[in-house]
DNA sequence: CGAGAATCTGAGAGGATGATAGGTATCAAA
DNA sequence: TTTGATACCTATCATCCTCTCAGATTCTCG
């Protein structure tokens, strides 16, 4: 059984395993045990890597969360037209997320640490998110109070990361990320009278 | 220390002091213990009134699962046409959740037990909203596919969820419930561009 | 009052888990 | 082949938590 890793590899390869063990049982239902014996090592190792449990998971939320804001921002400013950006924005959130279905199921995932673990990774994304989409807010309407449009943005978000979360738990018959970001798109911009079309 | 109490009161009792134990630590942050001797008792008195720590929390969940959906069921009937029961839905919501909001937390908080643990209590919840929102839907707009209304009944659903946790989280400076529903309501039904009227 | 029922408690069994101490195998270079 | 460094393992600690048992206290009612 000679398996033997240099630090680098070793390291990656334990955030791989975590990240999908973490995905699966959530922070609490996984034991470094459970961890380290994935990775067909023991517990020591994975404490030569990784300082505490606590240290582990929030390496990977971080990772997750700013690697996905940095698409969807990037996504939005590929485009010029508010409803443009809109979809555009959300087409990147959706192919990520189906593209790295653990990750999003470790990100937004209802099985937490606590509250607090969460300040670098979703509520990255969902501000980020949410300042993209105050920006379009801004484009397309002036007539709306900060207030409004604020309460707006974290609407948008929400809806997405909910949408999100059916959309990958179906696993037959679903439709493409980009047409489920131009409907919820057209939904944002037009509202209910605009799905018609 | 008399504090004795007959059998059902001392069980609304411990009812009501898990709930905020819960919504304040989380299913895993609170042991038994916190709960037993928050409530004035021991560990044994707490088990004599309900079989497991599971048990307990499924009671919680459940319980307020099931109030939150009928409360927004009956507001959602009490109106005719969609965008006045769309908002009386939102406000329903809304109001219960500011007068509940250790019950927010404890349903939709993000440190849960574990996604089954889930199925009676939120689950229910965006199930009997999701269909509310399918009906006012479908007495919107005739010409749209089932599964597109589908998907837009979760979209307004998790709307709500994540513009009440933000809400909620608000202390000063909160407009009142029902000017939340409205907002979100003339979003849900005009889009973006109806916001500004 | 006095006996039985209802309510509560102290103490702990049993088990899982995060974390560590100290020793062993393997590798790479001289 | 020796040697230092790196990667790893066995064994164990210490803690915490769920759940239980045997018995003490208080209440109720004939």
């Amino acid at each position: 059984m000679s398996n033997r890793l240099p630090a680098a590899e070793r390291r990656k390869q334990l955030l791989d395993v975590a990240m999908t063990v973490f995905a699966d049982s959530g922070y609490h239902g996984a034991s470094m045990n459970d961890v380290a014996s994935t990775a067909g090592v023991t517990k020591p190792v994975l404490y030569q890597h990784f300082h505490s449990k606590q240290d582990l998971y929030s390496e990977l939320i971080d990772d997750v969360g700013s690697r996905l804001s940095s698409i969807v921002v990037a996504a939005a400013k590929s485009a010029s037209d508010p409803f443009t950006q809109t979809v555009a924005a959300l087409a990147a959130y959706f192919n990520f997320v189906e593209k790295n279905q653990r990750e999003f199921k470790l990100l937004f995932g209802r099985g937490a640490a606590r509250e607090e673990d969460r300040v670098n990774g979703p509520q990255l994304v969902e501000k980020r998110m949410a300042e993209v989409a105050e920006a379009l807010l801004d484009g397309l309407n002036q007539n709306v109070s900060a207030r409004q449009t604020a309460t707006a943005a974290k609407a948008i978000v929400a809806m997405a990361e909910g949408v999100c979360r059916h959309w990958i738990a179906q696993h037959d018959d679903r439709i493409s990320a980009d047409e489920l970001a131009f409907e919820i798109g057209s939904l944002i911009i037009h509202g209910l009278s605009g799905l018609a079309r």
